[in-house]
DNA sequence: TCGCAAAACTTCGCATGCGATCTATTTAAG
DNA sequence: CTTAAATAGATCGCATGCGAAGTTTTGCGA
């Protein structure tokens, strides 16, 4: 059948090149209709979805390290997305909350980014589209790497 | 079936953080070892397979904009790893060519990357290694987008 | 209880990437 | 041939991410 090797597919590079093309689309339709970046919606999903949040929690989830959880969270706190209050019971961390602003551009995000990974899913074959997302999932998962 | 459908799958979330960990693990291999960054390794696999480029056609292949062109090929020639000298029939434009330093570090580069897909390939399953590169081919084709 | 390591962030300096805008050159109209 | 439009990069200001190092708070072992 002579498949051609895996190992001869640069798969990083790849990756790459896709979430870099991917990521200025997105902002760019983020920015404006939502007045948000791709980064700043992640997080209004993270909040949406399961309410307030540390910045540990928040780095966690989106594979970032402390710096830039700091600096995403203080340019959301500046653009009044989010507030910051630190936890009573830990005095170390700080809690982040969705402002009332910050809701209703994760709203409009919402929409916009479905449509988004719809176009996506459209663009790669929908069954590929599953297998890509089960294949990168496995990818990303925490152990080792 | 019941299929769970790709658009509740967040494609584009999930690529971004795919990127973000791969970024990350092979930015500290090719720093430690080859003393060049994840971007100035593609820069150099780019040049060393296709011999010196103009700055448009680098950013072509590496989804980049003029200006990240710029300041990245400005920071590697400032690291003597490549050279930059204007067209003669178009003085417009400037040629990037690799230095010998160049060439040595995109030799050793190459050799990290190769285990690192090997690694991605192997943690994702051969199979699916090829599909994702064939799909996020697929996407990143120019028409559109 | 005291003291010290670990944990949770922050700060700093840097590389990367983007859009908007500018400059120099080439090309196309007229 | 002259001038306007297009093209190739560069510059600027910004957001994003990283590693290294610092600060404050917790927690734990002696």
């Amino acid at each position: 059948m002579a498949r051609v090797r895996a190992t001869d597919r640069r798969l990083f590079l790849l990756i790459e090149v896709a979430a870099r093309r991917l990521n200025r689309e997105a902002d760019m339709r983020l920015k404006a209709e939502a007045r948000v970046t791709a980064a700043q919606a992640a997080v209004l999903f993270l909040l949406k979805r399961r309410g307030e949040r540390r910045m540990g929690a928040i780095g966690e989830v989106l594979a970032l390290n402390p710096p830039a959880v700091t600096g995403l969270i203080s340019r959301m706190e500046a653009a009044n997305l989010v507030t910051r209050h630190s936890d009573p019971d830990d005095k170390r961390s700080s809690v982040v909350a969705l402002t009332e602003a910050g809701r209703q551009a994760g709203e409009i995000a919402e929409i916009i980014l479905r449509d988004f990974n719809q176009e996506i899913a459209e663009r790669i074959g929908p069954d590929s589209a599953d297998e890509v997302y089960d294949a990168l999932t496995r990818l990303v998962r925490d152990d080792e790497l």
